[in-house]
DNA sequence: ATTTTATGTGTAACCGGTACCACATACTTA
DNA sequence: TAAGTATGTGGTACCGGTTACACATAAAAT
């Protein structure tokens, strides 16, 4: 691998004017840039990503943090953000934080020292003031999914109450009277935020009561245990409006154990818009959110953050939308528009 | 940030010795080593890894260059490369090929200006000629699901062959007399073990004709439009093996569609073994590979052969497993063990 | 005619580590 | 007793870039 130094000797100028030359910094001379074109060209020549990095501490890389790749939900992030990074010049360091403080800290250290450039959260421990000290040191966050740490950094989510509320219109719409709720973790905002969404849309009804409220854990075995509870307690019930697609998916499980059919007798309706839904059977309603949007957006706004181009921190909030499927198709059923 | 000089400074000692008391490396005084561990204590100090890495030009830093995150099959083997990489201490860039061979060099000449440690290939399209290369270049790389490219490099994979005689013997087992088989894409390796191995195994029985044997693409799309087509083809075949479970998935809404029943019209089989099997109705029968065993050796081959503890290079072989679910179910059907 | 200003280039310090080499002691060993 | 070896430490050149500063010249402004 051929140097700078190398390139300077050939070209017969110094460093100095190879360095202005690569990075359009300070003048160059027309002729001496057809010299150094050259001398590049002979020497097939690439500078150094390290030793940049060591010089101007901005080494192109950025960090994605994430609860689990694994996930449903964040493949599809993942590679949004990985796309638009790359388009910018910039790679991505993946990071599984199981939501664990612990490990998301001790992958903060590392990123520090390996001078990343700024870091994506898209995991829920990380509070507040982690995000305020990162933001002293200078190192650019922008966050998914959290209320705005103090404005200190970006954040990029989703209309979570207005969704629940359209799940819950749309379950109304198709005739369903008796709607249930499998609500997240209340330590996720977004599972905060979807319950309040639901109870705002179902408490002025004659049938409501708190114990339509049943808590899941984000995933298809608590989906399937939260079912089996309300079914019990509400044989009553015509829908269930879950607070994810795992926890659906998992009800969908639990009703077709129990030989309930869906929709005939209960609706069931997701969250999220991950791939899974369109694979069940039937196949999933959801209020979709704009993920692979979410991941361009988020990244777009770290690199815009890095390079100062961004004007001002703020909170994006994405639209979400309701995506019928077979799951809350009731014959009697006449979607309100 | 405090440096390595501020250490030094504030222990009353070299660099030097600084340095090789942190890399272990040469004599280090006990009371020279005290003194140094309350400097470093004082300062918070830690070590730069971007000055090391340009120094030692070792990054602590793999790639893994996979087709698609988002498909399916990936998040499982990203997260147990990441997780053994985190484990030894090194980090992970994530990049996505679409298996194009022109986003993958590209990725690999950004790479390597980023001295990254090495590289795992999840992607088809690399050649043995450009891994013989990397390999020459001195960058250590491990493939997954390839033919040994003439051994300039590990490689992991699993029996596909076998897996493949293992559905049909399942099928055969089930009481299934016609069994087609949807292949992927004839490029990709695995896909044309599987038709080996599926060819194998039906050939000698007395209904085989080529006709049962049909392209896919690998994606849900594809196994749905091979099943159509099959079952115009052939309206008497008892039993579908997908190359893979997308294609499985595929085929079991396209049958669904027909209004054919599965298992009992038509039994249906996949391969990979990726969580999504288990959440269509029916579940999914699936030749099970094992994913995060996959990723997790995968990534430990690659750290060996760069701290240099591999003896050699090799192609590890592992076992996949028939995972018999409700897809395969038939009520005269009588599990050969 | 003189002072600015724009253009063009080189020197060398710096980023923050690593590691080779020299040098100094204190023990062994021949 | 001289040579050899294990222990301990410092100086400093490197890794491969960036950039502040000094300096030179030509064109424009006063």
């Amino acid at each position: 691998m051929a140097t700078i130094r190398d390139v300077a000797k050939l070209a017969g100028v110094s460093v100095a004017t190879i360095s202005r030359y690569l990075n359009k910094s300070g003048y160059v001379n027309v002729e001496t840039e057809q010299k150094i074109k050259k001398a590049i060209e002979a020497l097939n020549y690439e500078p150094n990503t390290v030793a940049r990095g060591l010089a101007g501490k901005k080494t192109n890389t950025i960090a994605l943090i994430l609860p689990d790749i694994s996930n449903p939900f964040f493949p599809e992030l993942a590679r949004a953000v990985e796309d638009v990074a790359s388009m910018y010049g910039y790679t991505v360091i993946l990071c599984n934080s199981d939501d664990e403080g612990v490990k998301e800290k001790s992958y903060i250290e590392v990123l520090k020292k390996k001078y990343i450039d700024g870091i994506i959260f898209a995991s829920n421990t990380l509070d507040s003031a982690d995000v305020e000290q990162m933001a002293k040191k200078g190192i650019p966050v922008v966050c998914l999914d959290r209320v705005p740490p103090k404005q200190s950094c970006s954040v990029v989510r989703s209309k979570n109450r207005e969704g629940a509320k359209l799940a819950v219109e749309h379950l109304l719409g198709m005739g369903c009277r008796k709607i249930a709720h499998i609500y997240g973790p209340q330590e996720f905002i977004t599972a905060k935020e979807r319950l309040v969404g639901y109870e705002e849309a179902v408490k002025h009804l004659d049938w409501y009561s708190p114990t339509f409220m049943i808590q899941g854990d984000f995933r298809i075995e608590g989906g399937i245990r939260a079912t089996e509870l309300l079914m019990e307690r509400h044989p009553d019930v015509d829908a269930i409006f879950a607070g994810n697609d795992l926890m659906a998916v998992g009800a969908l499980k639990a009703l077709h154990r129990m030989g309930v059919q869906v929709p005939g007798q209960v609706a069931v309706c997701g969250f999220d818009g991950i791939g899974m839904t369109e694979i069940t059977q039937p196949e999933l309603t959801t209020v979709a959110q704009p993920i692979y949007e979410m991941g361009a957006l988020v990244s777009r706004i770290l690199i815009k953050k890095i390079e100062g181009t961004l004007e001002a921190d703020q909170t994006y909030e994405l639209d979400v939308a309701l995506v019928p499927r077979e799951s809350t198709l009731r014959r009697n059923g006449h979607e309100s528009s």
